[in-house]
RNA sequence: GGUGGGGUGGCAGAGUGGCCUAAUGCGGCAGUCUUGAAAACUGCAGUUGGCGCAAGUCAACCGAGGGUUCGAAUCCCUCCCCCACCGCCA
């Protein structure tokens, strides 16, 4: 959500927002909620006006003769009615200018690329060699299933496709990572975090997925309860509807926790494979700080140097991608991928995703806080990152890491999430 | 699931139809005192919106939404949440 007085002051840059994020049938919205405020405005000044009159009633009532009363009376009544039509047209107002306000995009940073889909996205950094083969390297799945880590069939028999069940060795890399994911963070300074995973309708708005995002998201009808995408819905609402202190920020959040995503309309892409899927585990990282558009931008980076030194300590190749206008989603300012180097895809595939949101969150979700100097209560600003998103990181790391006879070597950074074992799985024939 | 008690400003907590324009305390801010700090004292101060260059001024807000009333924090209804006890249960 933006702040009313950025459209009123700056109507054409929110517009134009939009359209940089390839939003067009957002930008009415504008517009809308602009007549909308003006329409409030005009009828404000007049409605409590009235309003006073009546509210004064009270003190003067009793000094009014038998006579005076009875007038008053009266006009008590024509007010009561002037009123309670004004209050009328106030209230479908309001909630017309909150829907329509609603729809209106966060406005892309001057640094984000212009683009229509992820193809346009600027690489900003690469790190690590590519690996060469000198031999074939086996893709994740096939791989996997040789070596008796992953069942795909009985997974789609019990739960349809998309769904996946590791075993053994993979079962346990894919937590070790988590794990290895959790410490990393918490060394850092994050606070670990177990939230809930069903989530009412607010916190889904609240973080911006809805309206918009109904159709990525499993509901609970009967509850009136989602399952979180990520971990990022309940972790940034955490505070939702409170008033911090400026000392008790900046809040950063560590949790793990699992995530669920219809992928409607993704039907017959990436369907091979632990690429995408409908339920996965994640290690996802929440910023909330002061309403400072500089130390948002130092926690950005911050935070993408995070997801960073875990890639750099599972040896996995990496580039960083400033995603483009028109593959930013509504909610965000400014947004990197992080990709990570597959081989059997023969390109570098979104692991990670940061993004910084300044207030449009906060507003929503009414998170505030208040300045120590005593000045006026602000939004906070909230950003956040993955650490790590499994089963996918597994794709680069058998894929990445595999040994001639299908065997995989484990990053020394796993190892002791894993025993002490340098190596997993039984050489293929 | 059942019964009962609650939800008031940053926090605690008074307030059962009209001087509530929400007491009081804590915390906050400014000042006096002090080498500095603490204490003490004095003053300022809720949030949101409208109008105004500003001082200011008007309105809304007492968990959310409806209702009764000339008038609601206060009475009624629905919902949400918290606490206590009982039942069931991982």
């Amino acid at each position: 959500m933006l702040d009313i007085k950025v459209l009123r002051d700056n109507p054409d840059a929110v517009k134009a927002g939009a359209i940089k994020k390839r939003l067009a049938d957002r930008v009415q919205a504008v517009d809308r909620a602009l007549a909308i405020d003006a329409e409030l405005r005009a009828m404000i000044p007049g409605l409590d006006a009235l309003r006073s009159e009546q509210k004064n009633f009270g003190k003067t009532m009793g000094k009014l003769s038998p006579a005076e009363r009875e007038t008053a009376l009266a006009r008590q009544k024509d007010l009561k009615a002037e009123i309670g039509a004004l209050e009328e047209r106030e209230k479908t107002l309001r909630a017309e200018l909150e829907q329509q306000l609603a729809l209106v995009p966060n406005v892309p940073d001057p640094e984000v690329p212009d683009g229509k889909d992820d193809t346009e996205n600027v690489e900003v950094k690469r790190h690590g060699q590519v690996r060469t083969f000198d031999f074939t390297p086996r893709a994740h799945y096939d791989l996997a299933e040789a070596q008796g880590w992953v069942d795909f069939l009985r997974a789609a028999n019990m739960a349809g496709s998309r769904n996946y069940i590791l075993f053994g060795d993979l079962a346990l890399l894919h937590d070790a990572v988590l794990r290895f994911a959790v410490e990393l963070m918490v060394q850092r300074g994050f606070v670990p975090v177990d939230p809930p995973l069903l989530v009412r309708d607010q916190a889904m708005f609240g973080t911006g997925f809805f309206p918009g995002g109904e159709e990525q998201t499993y509901r609970c009808e009967r509850d009136g309860l989602n399952l979180i995408g990520t971990a990022e819905v309940p972790v940034t609402s955490l505070h939702g509807g409170e008033m911090l202190t400026e000392d008790q920020l900046p809040k950063k959040y560590v949790a793990r926790s699992a995530c669920f995503r219809r992928e409607a309309g993704t039907h017959g892409k990436d369907t091979r494979g632990l690429y995408r899927v409908h339920q996965f585990q994640k290690v996802e990282q929440v910023v909330i700080d002061v309403a400072d558009q500089e130390r948002s931008i130092r926690h950005h980076h911050d935070i993408v140097a995070n997801a960073e030194a875990l890639l750099q300590a599972c040896d996995l190749p990496y580039r960083i991608v400033a995603v483009c206008g028109g593959d930013l989603g509504v909610p965000q300012a400014m947004k990197y991928d992080i990709e990570t180097w597959m081989p059997s895809r023969n390109a570098y595939c979104e692991t990670h995703s940061a993004s910084r949101f300044y207030d449009y969150q906060a507003r929503r979700l009414d998170l505030r806080y208040r300045p120590k100097d005593g000045g006026k209560v602000q939004f906070c600003h909230t950003l956040n990152n993955t650490v790590i998103a499994s089963p996918r990181v597994l794709i680069p790391l058998l894929e990445n890491h595999q040994l001639p006879d299908g065997r995989v070597v484990v990053p020394a950074a796993l190892r002791p999430y894993l025993g002490g074992r340098e190596v997993l799985g039984k050489p293929l024939g």
